[in-house]
DNA sequence: AGCACGCCGACT
DNA sequence: GTCGGCGTGCTC
């Protein structure tokens, strides 16, 4: 039996952010049994009582409002199913799964109804010939209309006046604009246009033959369309096996049935090139979610999706959420992508809700990866997903070779530079000689100017913030410096942990191995790809542009160079400094460095010449690397799973972390505690391990003290429950002072 | 978004 | 006085 609640609060379906914002209404008897959250309702509003349409955005027994001010809920719409309810029914989801408030859920799911952006975008027109409005600026000569005659006078010599500048320039209220267009004198009309991609369609749909193993894929899948209720697919392909081809042939059968379909694609990938494979096969049924878009673009996207205008909607993240009426398929490319996971409130993952949308729809989720996520691979495993496979690559191509490079051995034989001896032969024989092109890839993300030992491979870290300092100088002088907290040291002379003299900063930001290159390599023409060199909206797509049409040799870069790019002249791929990202300390650590090698190398060779992969190093012996350097994914799976398993960590165990927020580090303290010690009294047993609270590892971030406490559990839903245990001790508390939040199995760190 | 309330100049 | 436009603020 299903609880029965007294109050709800609402959010009113007018499109206004002066009232976009839960109003509390009493559930008469008669309705508790149907009042559901997410539910579609019709109740009196303002003066008028006027029926509005609405949505539950939650339920409670307290009333916040005057009880007595309090109007009644007039029915519930049960059988509304539009897009909206869709929506509404996903955010409930999620707020549910995630945790979070209603507002938090509907405002990631819904698309943003930027009121002031349509304000702004509205003109006023003239209707009529000039006579016309003569006359009647002649008719209104009373001081009171002096607003309205300003404003036609303006007209008379203006063809188009935005709304925006009539009411801030000109001190023109609404009212009066209102009063003229009641008139008949001048039309108030968007000036909102669609501006997407435009692709020249000249070219008759294109599509490219598909490998017989391609085609044996595609066609498993197309017979999982048919079904009311399909198993997820996990399509693991290896580099360049043509995963595209098939989301593509698939997503054609869909359509060809009627249906829709979405795919996500991380923001990075969504490149021109990607989207110029989908307009060439499917045309203007394309649309294309993306962050550069503004509100109101994006807004019209979904209108466009919402009326049928489209069959396909390409985005990031936030595309999954696209209104399609008959929604057939959801795709996600590169389904181990940590972007997928949202980093606010709620922090949803794409895959997670995606599998939930594609349930209640009858949708086939499919997802695709080179490197599958160690969950989603563990899912396959179990049954839950099913497992479909490309091993050959497309074509001609094969498979590069690489080599783990030991870069302690290379110092020790007397090579100081950041290239290894067999980085450097490779570069000179393929580029210089051959004049074959090569990409560079450091990692280096959160560790740019670290310091590390030589000879232990330790890296200095701030003493209180469990990051690595960042050395501000050259060679072996000058600070290191928290980039967190500010905490300063003189650069050390001996590693504090085994003594050695071989302390180095990595200044191998892009820029020095660009610098260094070109210094080796005087005739080398060097291409350089980072965030600094990428500010600018086409700047991505202009570098790599660029290096395909082989206007330079080498390209250097972090990990945005090794997403999805196809480069058939490239025939060498370095990683210069392989294990950056293992120092990092969460669990996943391994998987990250993993992913990135292996696509990393799998850059090289995509032509006809064999490609060769230098995988640089000062752990050679680590298995992230030494699988990786194999291209051997389910080695590296039933290693690292063995790992998770050991440890406890998802996705063998789920891990859900309660992270509070408070300026008064005391009062964050005493709040984790006491919260941990109901925890212990109520949710404790068996199976289920309870840590904390400690500190965050950036434990202080602008004057906000982060503290955690972490529960481990085999069963999600168990920890779903204690993620609403916890927020209703918040709430029967009273605590506002101290934020708290959810990550389950969190990506990030924390 | 719509509606009421209250202010202030104009006119029977 | 009072009529009515126009700005302001609220809507559970």
């Amino acid at each position: 039996m299903s609880e029965t609640f007294l109050y709800a609060n609402i959010i009113i379906d007018i499109a206004h952010e002066k009232v976009d914002r839960p109003f509390q209404y009493k559930i008469p008897p008669v309705l508790r049994e149907k009042v559901a959250e997410g539910k579609k309702v019709y109740v009196p509003f303002g003066a008028g009582n006027k029926i509005r349409s609405g949505y539950v955005v939650s339920l409670t027994n307290d009333n916040e409002y005057a009880v007595d001010k309090l109007k009644e809920i007039q029915s519930v719409d049960e059988n509304a199913i539009g897009a909206e309810e869709k929506l509404m029914l996903t955010a409930a989801y999620m707020r549910h799964r995630y945790g979070g408030t209603m507002i938090q859920s509907l405002q990631t799911v819904l698309p943003i109804k930027q009121k002031v952006r349509q304000l702004e975008k509205k003109a006023i027109r003239l209707i009529g010939d000039e006579d016309r409005v003569r006359e009647y600026i002649a008719r209104i000569q009373a001081p009171r209309f002096a607003n309205r005659r300003k404003i036609l006078i303006e007209l008379l010599e203006i063809d188009e006046l935005p709304v925006e500048i009539a009411t801030e320039k000109l001190g023109i209220s609404k009212g009066v604009l209102k009063t003229l267009e009641k008139d008949g004198m001048i039309e108030i009309r968007s000036m909102r246009a669609f501006r997407g991609f435009s692709i020249k369609t000249s070219t008759a749909p294109l599509k490219n033959p598909l490998s017989p193993q391609q085609q044996a894929v595609a066609d498993e899948l197309i017979k999982k369309l048919e079904e009311d209720a399909p198993k997820p697919s996990l399509l693991h392909g290896i580099t360049g096996s043509g995963k595209t081809e098939v989301y593509m042939e698939v997503i054609a059968a869909a359509v060809a049935s009627g249906k829709q379909a979405i795919v996500l694609i991380p923001e990075i990938a969504l490149t021109f090139q990607t989207l110029k494979r989908f307009y060439a096969r499917f045309g203007k049924r394309v649309a294309i979610m993306h962050s550069r878009l503004s509100a109101g673009e994006r807004f019209d996207q979904y209108t466009l999706a919402k009326e049928g205008k489209v069959d396909v909607m390409i985005g990031p993240r936030s595309a999954l959420f696209t209104p399609f009426a008959n929604l057939g398929m959801i795709v996600i490319d590169e389904e181990h992508e940590g972007s997928y996971k949202s980093e606010s409130m709620p922090r949803y993952h794409a895959v997670e809700m995606a599998e939930y949308i594609a349930k209640r729809e009858g949708a086939l989720l499919l997802l695709g990866s080179a490197t599958p996520s160690i969950t989603s691979y563990y899912k396959a495993q179990k049954g839950n997903y099913d497992l479909h496979k490309l091993n050959n690559r497309f074509g001609e191509a094969t498979l590069p070779t690489a080599q783990i490079i030991d870069m302690r051995q290379e110092l020790k034989e007397g090579n100081k530079s950041v290239f290894s001896r067999k980085l450097k032969a490779l570069l000179t024989e393929r580029v210089l000689t051959k004049r074959q092109q090569a990409m560079l890839f450091i990692n280096r993300r959160g560790y740019a100017g670290f310091v590390s030992c030589r000879d232990c491979g330790e890296a200095v870290k701030c003493p209180h913030c469990e990051v690595s300092l960042s050395q501000h100088g050259s060679g072996q002088t000058g600070t290191l410096v928290c980039h967190y907290c500010g905490y300063e040291e003189e650069f050390p002379r001996r590693c504090p942990k085994c003594s050695s003299e071989k302390m180095y900063g990595m200044r191998a930001g892009t820029e020095q191995i660009a610098e260094q290159l070109c210094k080796l390599y005087p005739s080398m023409r060097v291409l350089r790809m980072d965030a600094d060199t990428t500010k600018k909206k086409d700047d991505y797509e202009e570098i790599l542009g660029s290096f395909a049409a082989h206007e330079a040799d080498t390209l250097v870069g972090t990990q945005m160079i090794v997403k999805g790019h196809d480069f058939p002249g490239v025939t060498v791929a370095g990683a210069v400094m392989a294990d950056l990202s293992l120092f990092s300390a969460d669990y996943r650590a391994a998987e990250r460095t993993f992913n990135l090698i292996t696509q990393a190398a799998g850059r090289a060779g995509r032509g006809e010449e064999k490609g060769e992969v230098v995988i640089q190093t000062y752990q050679p012996e680590h298995y992230a690397l030494t699988f990786a350097a194999k291209q051997d994914y389910e080695g590296f799976y039933e290693e690292e799973i063995s790992y998770r398993t050991l440890g406890a960590y998802p996705p063998v165990m789920h891990l859900l972390s309660l992270q509070l927020f408070g300026k008064n580090e005391d009062e964050v303290v005493a709040v984790a505690t006491a919260l941990k010690d109901e925890l212990e009294k109520s949710i404790l047993r068996p199976g289920l391990y309870l840590m904390g609270p400690t500190p965050a590892n950036i434990k202080k971030i602008n004057d906000v003290y982060r503290y955690g406490i972490y529960v481990k559990y085999a069963d999600l839903d168990e920890l779903i429950c204690v993620k609403d245990f916890a927020e209703q001790y918040f709430e029967k508390k009273e605590i506002s002072s101290i934020r708290l939040q959810f990550d389950f199995d969190p990506m990030n760190g924390f």
